[in-house]
DNA sequence: CGGGCAATAT
DNA sequence: GATATTGCCC
């Protein structure tokens, strides 16, 4: 599947760093359009003549993404001349009259779009689209090298692999809400080639929306009823509701919204509408510094959405979608709350978040200790090797209750441990892949063996686990792999790959290094130490077995019999 | 009512 | 198969 235009739309904030060609006699009005262009993040090349222009273009293509060519009654035959030599180059054609003749023939030239004068926010912001477009429908051959990277940062983006086109999971891409949080994200303006997915950290929460739902139950993110609490900081999940059926996308321009259609085949039941509705956290933080540029128009200028879908008796279950900023929101409050408050009611009343049930946190809640038990006892079974004889009673250990900072670029426990949010940082998020793993390590779980290897790639799971202050001898590596494409897991290892490789000479055997990183690649949420020797499953089971152990008890089972 | 777990559904 | 929802028990 490939990638479709609807798989863009949400990118809001991509085109920073774009290069954008700007040609346009009035200087003024060139003026302007910069200074709003910039304002976006966009990098302009101001030309007057049309000659520079294209002499610029020539030697160095690679300088332009896009363009934006002012045209004219007087100049429109230079500019159509300018269309054909820079038929590589997406552009945009703007003019202060709108004469059909000419919008045609720019069109017929290859422009990519006629705009009329003046320009506003809303026809600028976009015009990334065209450059991705280009990206995309080039073909590979006559894809011009100022759009290479374009397309590389979208594929990262969007999750998709790169190369031989097989745009795998380009459907079942979630685009991940990131609260454009606070923190210091690596503001390089042109960043774009180097870090497309931190350069994104704006990307905001795509929202699946299925047709025809009843999307107002009780959660609604539109729901203006009694709105989010009057804190300051809640969130609300948004749901998308309705059928399965085929839908279509609507693209709302509310910032940090992403209506993305689900495509599902609706080998459904043809009766039985199965109206898989999901709700996805849409942070509509007004805190955010996020709305950088906010949207012009309210910043819940619904359109059409919530009025449209709004009725339906078909008040079918409303799938909650645990997005990557969701989990951490729940992993925060859990955390805040210790493991021994940390029940649904309060872990609600502590997130915040609009729409979210209770029941929807029991069930998270339970998968996330299911984790943690799974997780957990394997790591003790390492250092004890009787699993029978299990010290505490309670499965999650008890972790003095610290109070997070606002930020998440690390954070320090009362034991001193370093606590690194789950990617880098919010806007990093690289993947739809759930990592899940312990929030809280005990005490003593840093202490050995955790210590004593190198493990700077990989710094958390998305639980908030701690990790440890990066050895000094890889002090310069980034925090986490910065690169979007590193989201699957596969590619992901491959920061625990290269550590393994740093320790080679610890275990060269390369069975080990194999079963290290099939483990690794079957369990991403284990943050194991990659110098170390991580045991599989099998392999401890079959070291247990081998010590007289025949079978652990299965860490699934329930605690006590009902 | 609400927590927690298993069963069920998608 | 993983995740989320439902159902049921306490």
């Amino acid at each position: 599947m490939v990638c479709t235009a609807n798989d863009l739309l949400g990118w809001r904030d991509f085109p920073k760093g774009l290069r954008v060609l700007l040609l346009d006699e009035d200087s003024s009005s060139a003026a302007e359009i910069r200074l709003k262009l910039e304002e976006m993040e966009y990098i302009v090349s101001t030309f007057c003549d049309e000659n520079d222009a294209l002499t610029a273009i020539s030697n160095k293509l690679e300088n332009f993404h896009v363009a934006i060519v002012e045209v004219t009654t007087q100049n429109s035959h230079g500019r159509f001349k300018f269309l054909e030599v820079a038929k590589d180059l997406p552009t945009i054609m703007t003019s202060n009259v709108q004469c059909l003749g000419t919008m045609m023939k720019c069109i017929a030239l290859g422009a990519v779009e006629f705009l009329l004068k003046p320009l506003s926010d809303e026809k600028l912001r976009n015009i990334w689209q065209h450059a991705v477009h280009k990206a995309f429908n080039a073909g590979g051959k006559d894809l011009s090298e100022s759009l290479k990277p374009v397309k590389e940062s979208v594929v990262s983006m969007l999750h998709l692999e790169l190369g031989n086109g097989e745009a795998m999971s380009s459907i079942s891409v979630k685009t991940e809400n990131e609260t454009a949080l606070e923190e210091n994200e690596q503001e390089h303006s042109a960043g774009i080639y180097k870090y497309p997915a931190p350069l994104t950290p704006q990307l905001k929460q795509g929202l699946r929306l299925v047709d025809d739902g009843d999307c107002q139950d009780q959660t609604n993110c539109s729901s203006e009823k009694e709105s989010m609490d009057q804190d300051e900081e809640s969130k609300s999940v948004d749901i998308t509701c309705g059928n399965v059926v085929d839908e279509n996308i609507v693209q709302t321009s509310p910032p940090q919204v992403l209506w993305e259609t689900v495509n599902k085949d609706e080998d459904e039941a043809p009766g039985g509408c199965k109206s898989e509705s999901t709700m996805s956290s849409c942070l509509q933080n007004k805190d955010g510094p996020s709305d950088s540029g906010g949207d012009p128009g309210s910043p819940f200028k619904a359109s059409g959405i919530e009025t449209s879908y709004g009725n339906k008796a078909n008040r079918k279950k409303l799938k909650v979608d645990w997005t990557p900023e969701l989990h951490k929101k729940f992993v925060q409050a859990v955390e805040k709350l210790g493991v021994d408050q940390a029940i649904p009611s309060r872990i609600l009343e502590f997130m915040k978040v609009q729409g979210l049930t209770r029941h929807n946190i029991a069930s998270h809640l339970q998968k996330y200790r299911m984790q943690r038990r799974h997780i957990l006892p394997k790591e003790d079974d390492r250092r004890w090797p009787n699993p029978r004889a299990p010290s505490q009673r309670s499965y999650y250990p008890q972790r003095p209750v610290m109070a997070f900072p606002p930020h998440h670029s690390a954070h320090t426990s009362p034991t001193g441990q370093v606590y690194y949010p789950a990617w880098g940082h919010p806007g990093s998020y690289p993947s739809n892949v759930q990592m899940w793993g312990p929030a809280f390590y005990p005490p003593w779980q840093p202490t050995d063996n955790w210590h004593s290897y190198p493990y700077p790639a990989v710094h958390a799971d998305a639980w908030g686990c701690p990790v440890i202050p990066q050895p000094p001898t890889h002090g310069s590596l980034p925090p986490f792999p910065q690169n979007a494409n590193e989201f699957h897991s596969a590619k992901r290892m491959h920061g625990r790959y290269g550590i393994l490789q740093n320790s080679f000479d610890l275990h060269p055997a390369e069975e080990v290094i194999d079963k290290v990183v099939k483990e690794a690649i079957t369990k991403p949420w284990l943050p194991l130490p990659i110098g170390l020797k991580p045991p599989s499953t099998d392999s401890v089971l079959a070291e247990l077995s081998k010590q007289g152990i025949p079978n652990i008890p299965s860490p699934i089972k329930r605690k006590h019999p009902r």
